[in-house]
DNA sequence: ACGCTGGGCTAAATCGATGTAGCGTTTTTT
DNA sequence: AAAAAACGCTACATCGATTTAGCCCAGCGT
C-alpha cells in the first residue's frame, strides 16, 4: 500500500517523470509534448489510478489545496450549518477543509491560525474574535487569501461576507413595534465587533425613528461566555427590572434560547404577556409553543459566497476585495403576536 | 513571509541542518550532541519561533499529524458536538482533524475516505455507512489506524466506540410501559446498521419482557434520505393506522424533531393522549412543551474515548483493536407521563 | 556544408526534514 | 605503542512532485 508515484507511471510509459509531471498538469501542449506520448501517459496513469502526492507536492508548490475554516463554536447549529456548506462548496474546487473552534478566545484563535498557518493551508476563513486584528493584518501583509465572515473589522479592508445585521434587527424592531408593542428591550452580547454592534444599532434605529425613546436601561449586554445558569440568572434580573416591559428582541441564537428559558421560568405568556424575536432559525424556535418568531439568516448563501470570494482572492492575487452583505429574512411566528 | 527552516538555524548556529533536526526532535543525547551545542540550538531555535514544516516532514516520515473525521451530518446537533469534542482532544495530541460528512451515502463516503487518503491522514475516525465494510477492511489491511463511531460492522474486527443502543431503547420502552402506556410503537431508519438494529431490538426485548405482543405493524422503518416533510406525511400516516396506539418511541433525533411536528399536526396532546420518547438531547426536547422524554448520549465521554482509542492505535500499530460501548441515559421529562 | 530554429524530451535542482553511514579526533584498552 | 572504542558531528540520500535549463535531432535557409 505504498502509493503510485510519477516514477512508476514514468516507468511503464517509458519516459522520464518530468514529462508525466507535465502531461498530468495540462501542460502537453505548452512544453511540446506529442500527442502519443501524452495520450499513453494519461491512459497509464487512469490505469493505476494515480493521486498525487498532495504533500510532496505542497511542499514543492507551496500549495496545499487546504483551507482553514475557524468559527466561533461548531457545536453551534448556525456554524455547523455553514461548516457543511462550505465544506461542500470548497470541495467542487478541489479543497479540503481544516476547521476549529475559537469559542471567542482570540488566545485559542491565535492558535487555531497558527496551526493553520504551519501546516500551510492556501486560504482562511475566519469568524475573528475582537482583538484578532493585528494577526489578521499580518496574514494580509504575508498575501495570503482569506475572508471574514460573520462579522468584519472596519478598519482592516479584506473581504468578507457577513448579514446585514443591521437590517436584522431593524426589521425585527420595527416588526414588535407594529405589532403594538410599546416597550421594546434587548438582549445582546456585551462585544464591540460589527455583528452585535450593527444589530444593535439596528434596535436602537428602529425606536427611534418611531420616536420611542431609547435608553441604556432597555439593553442588556452579557459577556459571552457566561454559562447557560447565569444566562437565565441575568436575563431574569434584566426582563424583571424593566419597567412595564412588554417585548423582547435577543441578538444570538444562544441568547434567544436562554431567553425563552427564562421567560418561562419568570411565568409570563410568550407573546401575549411578553413579545419574542430571536436570532437565527431553530428547530427550537419553529416548533416552541408558541412558535418563535426570528431573523433568519440565508446559511447556503452565506456559504456559498465566502467559497466563491475565497477561491476569487485564490485564483486572483492582488485584486481588490470583495465585501458582500446579505440580506436576513424575517420569519414571523407567534411569539411576536398579540392576538 | 517564507518561513524559518532547519536550514536557517544551522547557519546561525554554525552546525549542520543533521545535528539540528537530532536536537529538535529530542533525540540529543541518543545521537551524543553536546549539551553546549544542544543548548545553544534549542535557544536559537526558539528565538526564530521554528516550526516544523508538515510537508516535508510529513513527506519524509509518511506522518501528517492529522486524522480523518467522517461523521453523518456535520449540521446534525449531535455529530457537531461530538466533532468539537473530538477536535479539542486531538489537539491535546498535537492532531488536526479533517472532516466531512457521507450524507448516510457509501458513494459520498468512499469519496472521502478517497481524499483522506491521499491527504495521507494518520488516522480514521468513521461513522460507516451501509456497505462500507470492504473499504473498513481494506485500510485495516493497509494497517491504518481507525476507529469506527456510532455504529459498527459484527463481523469486523476493528476498534469502535458505540452507545449502548440496545439499553438505550431498553429503558426508553421499558419507561414508557412503567408510566402505564399500554400499545407503545416505535419509528425508526430503515437500516441494518448496528446502531438501529439495537434500538429496534431493544424495544422489543422491552416489551417481549412484560408481555406486550409485538408484530410489524407496530414500527415503522423510514428511509433516511426523505425530506422533512415527507418524514412528517409517513409519520402521521403510520401513527393514525396504529389502533389504539398510546405511546411512541422514536429513534434518532431527527425522528423525533419530525414526530413532535406530526403529533402536533395530528392535534394530539402530547404526554396525555400520546407517550412520547426521543432520542439524542436537545434544546428542542429541553424547552418543548411539554417537555420531551429522550434517551441521552455521553457526548463528551464518546469523543474522549474515540481520541483515546485511535491514540492507542496510532502509538501501539498491532496492538489488539478495543470496543467501547458506552451506556446511555434517560431523561425523563413530561412526554412520557400521563399524570 | 554550416549555422539556425524549433520540436520533443530529460537531467538535475529544488522544496524541508529525516536518518543512515561514516569521518576525524580523542580517549581507553590491551 | 598499536588497536579499539567513544565522541561529536556531518555528508548525502531520501520522500514525490515540480520546474528550469538545456540536450539532441531534423529540417530550414543560404
Amino acid at each position: 500500500m505504498k502509493g503510485i508515484s510519477i516514477k512508476d507511471i514514468a516507468k511503464q510509459a517509458g519516459v522520464s517523470p518530468t514529462t508525466v509531471s507535465f502531461v498530468l498538469n495540462g501542460k502537453a501542449k505548452e512544453k511540446r509534448i506529442s500527442e502519443q506520448v501524452s495520450k499513453k501517459i494519461q491512459k497509464i496513469a487512469a490505469r493505476l489510478k494515480y493521486k498525487p502526492n498532495q504533500l510532496a507536492r505542497g511542499l514543492r508548490t507551496g500549495k496545499t489545496k487546504t483551507i482553514g475554516l475557524i468559527v466561533e463554536d461548531i457545536a453551534n447549529n448556525f456554524f455547523a450549518s455553514l461548516a457543511k456548506v462550505v465544506e461542500d462548496e470548497a470541495d467542487k474546487y478541489g479543497y479540503k477543509v481544516l476547521y476549529g473552534s475559537t469559542e471567542d478566545n482570540t488566545e485559542k484563535a491565535k492558535g487555531l491560525l497558527e496551526v493553520l498557518k504551519y501546516r500551510q493551508v492556501d486560504g482562511y476563513i475566519i469568524t475573528p474574535t475582537k482583538n484578532l486584528d493585528k494577526e489578521i493584518e499580518l496574514l494580509q501583509s504575508a498575501s495570503k487569501p482569506l475572508v471574514l465572515m460573520d462579522r468584519y473589522f472596519p478598519h482592516i479592508n479584506s473581504s468578507y461576507v457577513v448579514l446585514n445585521n443591521y437590517k436584522g434587527a431593524y426589521d425585527a424592531t420595527t416588526h414588535l413595534i407594529a405589532q403594538g408593542y410599546k416597550k421594546i428591550a434587548i438582549v445582546t452580547i456585551a462585544s464591540e465587533q460589527t455583528q452585535m454592534k450593527d444589530r444593535l444599532d439596528g434596535f436602537v434605529a428602529a425606536l427611534k425613528e418611531h420616536k420611542i425613546p431609547f435608553n441604556k436601561s432597555l439593553a442588556k449586554r452579557l459577556a459571552f461566555d457566561l454559562d447557560r445558569e447565569s444566562f437565565n440568572t441575568e436575563i431574569k434580573k434584566f426582563l424583571t427590572t424593566v419597567k412595564d416591559l412588554d417585548a423582547v428582541f435577543f441578538a444570538t441564537n444562544y441568547l434567544g434560547i436562554a431567553g425563552i428559558e427564562s421567560i418561562r421560568s419568570l411565568g409570563w405568556e410568550i407573546g401575549k404577556e411578553i413579545g419574542l424575536v430571536g436570532f437565527d432559525d431553530h428547530d427550537l424556535f419553529r416548533l416552541h409553543s408558541p412558535s418563535i418568531t426570528c431573523v433568519s439568516q440565508p446559511i447556503a448563501s452565506i456559504g456559498k459566497n465566502i467559497v466563491e470570494v475565497l477561491m476569487n482572492e485564490l485564483n486572483h492575487p492582488g485584486s481588490p476585495s470583495r465585501q458582500v452583505v446579505l440580506a436576513p429574512e424575517l420569519v414571523v411566528r407567534a411569539s411576536s403576536s398579540r392576538t
